[in-house]
DNA sequence: TTGTATGCGTTATCAA
DNA sequence: TTGATAACGCATACAA
C-alpha cells in the first residue's frame, strides 16, 4: 500500500496539488468549502505528509545525531533520556551512534551523520579525540555542534559539563575533614580533561589541606575496562601501599572493582580503607557496603545540550545571530557506607 | 557554506547533472577521461551526496525506528547496542524511542517513525500493550516489524526472544534440585507475555517436582519501580511467610530490592531464603551475595532482530517474497552465591 | 559517450 | 480564489 500524497488528494477532488497543499496549510487564500473538503479526505484518507520531501525543500531534516563514547553505561543512557526527551518536545529525532572511545571511529560517525544531514550535533568526545579538527570542519560547515561530558575547551561551540575540578576537590576535601590522610587516586587516562580534571581536584583538595601531594598514590586506570583496572590496581595497591586510608576514584565502576578486592582480602572499609566514587550509578546504592559518590546530572545535561543545540539550529535557520553557551551544571556529593 | 552539489560539479566540468551523476555512481557509459574528471572534482570539493534527495527518489530512507519501554536499563542498553552495530554495518541510521511502557505513547511513537518514513521498525511491547492493531496497520502499509523480548505471538511479523518459560523452568529446577521446596515468585505484571511465561515455568518447575502449587507464595511487582517493589514486597513476604526458602525473582532489580530488604533484616542469603533473579545484570555480580541470574543474551538479540529486519526491507524492495522468523536465543544460569 | 526530460512530494512565487 | 511553474538534489529512461 502506497502512502497517500498531495497529487491523490488533488486527483480525488479535482484541484491542483497547490491548493490542496495550501488547504492544509491553512492558507488564507483558500476558499472554505475546499479547504473543508481537503481536511475531510485528508483525514478520511489518513494522509501524512512526506517527511522526506519537506526535507527536501526546507533542507531541514529535524534530526540531530548524537555520539556517546559506550551505550552500555549508565551515565550515557540517562543522557539519551534527557536527549530524547527534549528532542522530541520540540519535534526532532535523534540518530545514536557510538565512537567506541576509537578517534578514528569517532570521525567517521562524524562523516556519516553530515551524510544523513541532520541538522545538529551532540557529542561527547573518545578518550582517544586530542585535536578536534574534525568537529572545526563540521562547525564551518554551519551544522551546530554542542559538547557535552567529556568536552574539549579549545573547540568554538557550545559545552555542558560539570566542574570536574570541583566536584574531586569536595570528594577528597569530605575524605580529609572526615580524617582520612593518606588518600590515593585511581585516575583515568592520561588525555581526556574531565580525567585531568578530576586529578587536579584531588591534588588541590589535598595541598589547600596541607597534605603532601604523593604521586605514588595515584594508580592509572586506562584500559578502557573500568571494574577490571579498579580491582586489579586495588590488588597492586595493598602490596605497594599499605598505608592508604583512602581511595578517591574517578569512576563508579573502578571504585566498585576496588570494593570487590577489599572485600575478597578482608580489608574493612571503611575502617580500614575509605572508598569514594563519581557518577553515582544506582549500582552504588546496592553494593557493599554502599558506595559515597558524586552526583552527576547526566539527565540533565542530556536535555540542556539538546535545547542549546536545537536552539542554535533555529537561529541558524532565521539568520539570527547568538553565542556559544558554557553551562556548567551543578554536582554534590552523597555519602554513604564506604566513607 | 552550502553543501557541493552534482550541479556545482556538472557546472564546473561544462559537463550535464546526468553524467556527472553516471560517472560517480561507476556507470560504465561514461568515458574515462571525464569520469576521472568527475571523480577528481568531488573529492577535491569535498562532495557528499545528499542523502534526502537520494531518499526521495529511491523512497527509502536507509533509517530504522525503534521503540523500547525505558533507555535507562541495562538489558535494553545491549539490545540498542547490537541493533546500532549491526545497522551500521548494513548502512542503515537508528533512530530511538522510548514508549515509556504506555499504550497511548507506544502508538504516537509509532506515528512518529511512521512520519519519518523509516524503512523498517524494531519493537519490544510496553507492558500495557495488549492488542495489536497499531501494529497491523503499519504492517499493511508494507513497512516491516520485527518484535523482541516483549513480544504478542499473535501479530503477523518476525520476532525475535527467548523462551520465558523455559528460562524460569531451569531456574526454579535449579533451586529444587538444590533442595529448596517452599519456593516463592516475585513476578511481573499480569498481561505481558514475558511476566506470564516466567509464572508458567516457575509454575510448572514445581508441579512437575512434585511441590504443589501456593499462589499465596506469588507477589506481584508491577509497580513499574522494580527494584522498590522488590524491596517492600520482600518485607511483606518476611511477615506474611516466614518458612519460605528461596525467590525466584521475575527480574534482577526485583531481586536485588530483595536483597537489600533481607541484609537489613538480617536474613542470610542463602542459607535462610535463597534468591534467583532474571536477566544477569551487571550490578548482579557485585552486589552481596553475588546473584544468581538467568543470562538472557541482549546483545545478540538486538543484533539479530535488526538482521532480520533488513533482510525483510530489501526482501520487500526486490519484490522477493519472503516468510517471518521465530527467533528463540538460548538462555543459561549463572549461580552465584545468593542460591 | 553524452545529455534531455521526467519524476520523487512538497511548497513558494507569481500569474490568471 | 485557484493553479501553473519552478525548485529542492538526484537518478533513470530514452534520445541524440
Amino acid at each position: 500500500m502506497k502512502p497517500i500524497t498531495l497529487k491523490d488528494i488533488a486527483l480525488e477532488l479535482n484541484i491542483s496539488v497547490t491548493t490542496a497543499s495550501k488547504a492544509l496549510k491553512g492558507y488564507s487564500d483558500v476558499s472554505d468549502s475546499t479547504r473543508l473538503a481537503v481536511l475531510n479526505l485528508a483525514k478520511k484518507l489518513n494522509y501524512s505528509p512526506n517527511s522526506v520531501a519537506i526535507n527536501l525543500r526546507t533542507k531541514q531534516t529535524k534530526t540531530i545525531g548524537v555520539i556517546i563514547p559506550t551505550i552500555v553505561h549508565q551515565f550515557f543512557s540517562k543522557v539519551i533520556d534527557g536527549i530524547i526527551e527534549e528532542a522530541e518536545k520540540q519535534g526532532y529525532f535523534v540518530i545514536t551512534l557510538q565512537s567506541n572511545e576509537d578517534f578514528e571511529f569517532e570521525k567517521k560517525q562524524l562523516q556519516l551523520l553530515m551524510q544523513k544531514r541532520v541538522d545538529g550535533i551532540l557529542i561527547s568526545l573518545s578518550n582517544q579525540t586530542q585535536q578536534c579538527e574534525h568537529l572545526n570542519e563540521i562547525l564551518q560547515k554551519d551544522v551546530p555542534i554542542v559538547l557535552f561530558d567529556k568536552i574539549n575547551k579549545l573547540v568554538n561551540c557550545s559545552k555542558v559539563y560539570i566542574d570536574d575540578q570541583k566536584a574531586a576537590y569536595d570528594a577528597v576535601t569530605y575524605l580529609i575533614e572526615k580524617g582520612y590522610r593518606r588518600i590515593a587516586h585511581f585516575r583515568g587516562s592520561l588525555t581526556p580533561q574531565n580525567s585531568i580534571d578530576r586529578f587536579l581536584g584531588y591534588r588541590k583538595a589535598l595541598t589547600e589541606h596541607g597534605i603532601d601531594f604523593d604521586p605514588s598514590l595515584v594508580y592509572l586506570c586506562d584500559n578502557n575496562d573500568d571494574f577490571n583496572d579498579g580491582y586489579t590496581n586495588a590488588q597492586k595497591l595493598l602490596k605497594e601501599q599499605p598505608n592508604v586510608d583512602a581511595i578517591f576514584a574517578i569512576t563508579d565502576l573502578i571504585a566498585v572493582g576496588i570494593l570487590k578486592c577489599f572485600n575478597e582480602n578482608g580489608i574493612k572499609i571503611p575502617e580500614d580503607i575509605a572508598v569514594f566514587g563519581f557518577s553515582d550509578w544506582f549500582m552504588s546504592s546496592v553494593v557493599s557496603p554502599t558506595l559515597s559518590s558524586v552526583i552527576q546530572p547526566g539527565f540533565e545535561m542530556g536535555r540542556k545540550a539538546t535545547e542549546i543545540l536545537i536552539d542554535e539550529i533555529k537561529n541558524l535557520n532565521n539568520k539570527t545571530s547568538y553565542s556559544f553557551q558554557n553551562v556548567i551544571l551543578p554536582t554534590s556529593l552523597v555519602i554513604r557506607n564506604s566513607t
